[in-house]
DNA sequence: TCCGCTCTTGACCATCCGATCAAGAATTAA
DNA sequence: TTAATTCTTGATCGGATGGTCAAGAGCGGA
């Protein structure tokens, strides 16, 4: 259990629980008022800590926020990294929009945070984008590629297949607001979003 | 030309002309930095105005951000509004997702602005969204609903195509580092960007 | 030309907010 | 128990920023 020869400093106990507690809350504040619109202030009532507490875990407030977006990043690439190329086309596909859209429903408060991160540069994780993002998307995408050309799947470009399961199931978080203003307080905007996705996305709207 | 009778003030040529100076330049600095990432300064100096200037000709700089996205509100409508219910519904969708991806690339500001605007709650124009485009979704989707009542187009979700589409075009300027950082530095991305999309979004990603 | 109105800006104010610090409380190891 | 270490926070600093003001410059109509 002990670290204590590696180069890291221990943590103790409390260390990681507040460390956590600290990441939960600035989660939740930043995914609603972005980088420059939350204070750290917010984050410390938000998890009952004092504003000197905070900056004791973490120096600065940029600190807190690349923590919170590492700690996201590696869940938001698992389920691309399980589209399985032995699997049958259609149903990963499938399955990949269908944990797209329903980690848009659990956790849009994520989605928000990466999405305000990309619109403003991408300055904290712009490295994150070009390397083991785009390693893993021209993996994926040469998966893609090679069913077509096994004749498997419609003729699409991979690239912006992927650009379009992104952009159409994180939509559902992003732009919550939007959707339910058009759709009206009648019930769930997401209760059809999953299968309407998947009918337009993979049999495409055209008459057969 | 005159207008002394009516309720508003008469403006004059230099009170049009720095409006418009000073909503160019606040076009481009909220859509990269968002409202609260944003100062009164930054715009003056993009426009060459002096920040009390600016705030000679709008009293808050609330004024100034709900001015520029109230310029742009009508832009955005005007592609869905020319859907036509007498038109060919493949070519209606086609032209209505290239005039968006276009729209994307030409002015990715102030799609930028919108997605800032939304992501952090809309406040500023949540009356829009709940009002004049509530009413035009509403109305296109029933024309969408009408083209597949006739068997003229396959059966999916007309508010949810039109997410659909909202989100895929969108996703080239909201995301543009992203797109960028993935696909690598060679040529543009949005160069086949169009073509996917409708091959996509039209056809589906099932063999045929 | 003259006068009134519009336009412009340097200086300034009040507030907010990130960050620091010193001093004390709590915890842990012996 | 004791001493060292870790944790906590009230008070405070300094810079940034939205907004104000008064005074002067510019402009246009009579």
């Amino acid at each position: 259990m002990t670290q204590a020869d590696t180069a890291a400093p221990r943590k103790t106990r409390i260390q990681a629980q507040n460390q956590e507690l600290i990441l939960d809350a600035a989660l939740e504040v930043f995914s609603v008022y972005g980088f420059r619109g939350s204070t750290v202030d917010q984050i410390a009532r938000k998890c009952g800590l004092s504003k000197p507490n905070l900056l004791y875990y973490f120096r600065r407030k940029e600190d807190i926020y690349i923590a919170v977006l590492e700690r996201t990043l590696s869940d938001w690439l698992e389920p691309l990294a399980a589209l399985d190329a032995g699997g049958d086309p259609v149903a990963e596909l499938s399955r990949y929009i269908g944990v797209k859209i329903r980690l848009s429903r659990e956790r849009p408060g994520a989605s928000r945070l990466f999405a305000n991160e990309i619109l403003h540069g991408a300055t904290a994780i712009g490295a994150f984008l070009k390397g083991p993002l785009k390693e893993l998307v021209d993996a994926k995408a040469a998966v893609i590629a090679q069913w077509i050309a096994e004749g498997r799947l419609a003729p699409v470009d991979p690239y912006h297949l992927i650009f379009a399961i992104w952009a159409t199931t994180q939509h559902y978080a992003d732009f919550d607001v939007q959707v339910r203003a058009v759709l009206g307080e009648k019930n769930d905007p997401m209760k059809n979003a999953e299968q309407a996705l998947l009918r337009i996305l993979i049999d495409g709207v055209k008459c057969r």
